[in-house]
DNA sequence: GGTGTATAGTAACACTATAACAAAATATGC
DNA sequence: GCATATTTTGTTATAGTGTTACTATACACC
């Protein structure tokens, strides 16, 4: 793996240059990475999907950590706010934002059949949502766009009627 | 209040109406309208704004009703079923929808000062996530669209810097 | 090195939601 | 009507998610 990742470059697949990246943003934006944060975000990334807190807690513990919950959502608060991760509210999961250094709205495709999300970025959504708001007179703090389906992969397998938990 | 409320009617501010006309809904349909779902839609409906199931479990109990969690769950799901009740995943809690009759995709506008929350839907929004979806081959069944922010009412009073738990 | 601020630890608790099974109410066919 | 199947509700226990309050430690700055 390279260690010079660049924007495009889809961190999900590769932890290893995700974390390397957050490294040098935070040294230069002058926060503190620390080891708790950085196990906390490797355990994310790791993952390779939407993970629950509880899950987080579980494996900080298996690498011998003792923590307890509010250790989690401390960091998970953090990387939130870092915009390093995304909060997905309908399913209680957190996953590792795959452009951090873009400030992007985000929108997710969250699969009811397989559990997988996929994060998009479109920007007629995006300016619909602001034009939406502005009709309003309502001051966009964060716009959450979560939305359940079934992805592409289920539905050519015909599992919707099959091994979905929902149709 | 009229008896015969009409469509465009914002069942939000007329309780009685949005009861009548449910009554007149469900009988129409022949789905059961118990006792039980008709007390929790009025609570919710009485409530004025997004109410949290353990307050609609304690207002149930304040009529002389003993009952668990898992009944007000029950009714809840049967609710946002029928599309008469939306849920807000952001902040755990439910709100009845301004138009049940008209099958719609719905957005939220979340004030993280003052908690109200405004029901709109907007067409534009509405295709900008179906074509979204349509491009990543996304079979949607339920479009989750909550943006926090801050309402006309606190931007103008200036109380995002001041009353507000969260800027 | 001392001091203030940010981060993390500790323990207890509050809030949200579901599982499993029993009882009651309602619908359906005869 | 009556028996039976189905739906709804009750009962009890428990799982899952997130926060409060307070203490201790680590770090940054002077």
């Amino acid at each position: 793996m390279s260690v010079f990742a660049h924007h495009t470059h889809d961190y999900a697949s590769d932890p290893d240059a995700a974390l390397e990246a957050a490294d040098q943003h935070f040294l230069k934006a002058g926060v503190r990475f620390t080891p708790l944060r950085r196990r906390v975000f490797e355990i994310i990334l790791r993952a390779g999907k939407p993970i629950g807190a509880y899950d987080i807690l579980e494996r900080l513990r298996d690498h011998g950590k003792i923590a307890a919950p509010i250790s989690v959502y401390r960091v998970l608060d953090f990387l939130i706010e870092q915009r390093f991760v995304h909060r997905l509210a309908t399913i209680n999961a957190y996953m590792a934002c795959v452009t951090p250094e873009d400030p992007h709205a985000a929108q997710f495709l969250i699969c009811q059949c397989c559990g997988s999300v996929t994060e998009i970025s479109d920007p007629v959504m995006d300016k619909a949502i602001a034009d939406g708001a502005k009709t309003a007179n309502f001051q966009v703090s964060y716009p959450l766009v979560e939305i359940m389906g079934i992805c592409a992969d289920c539905s050519k397998a015909g599992k919707q009627a099959k091994g979905c938990k929902k149709s």
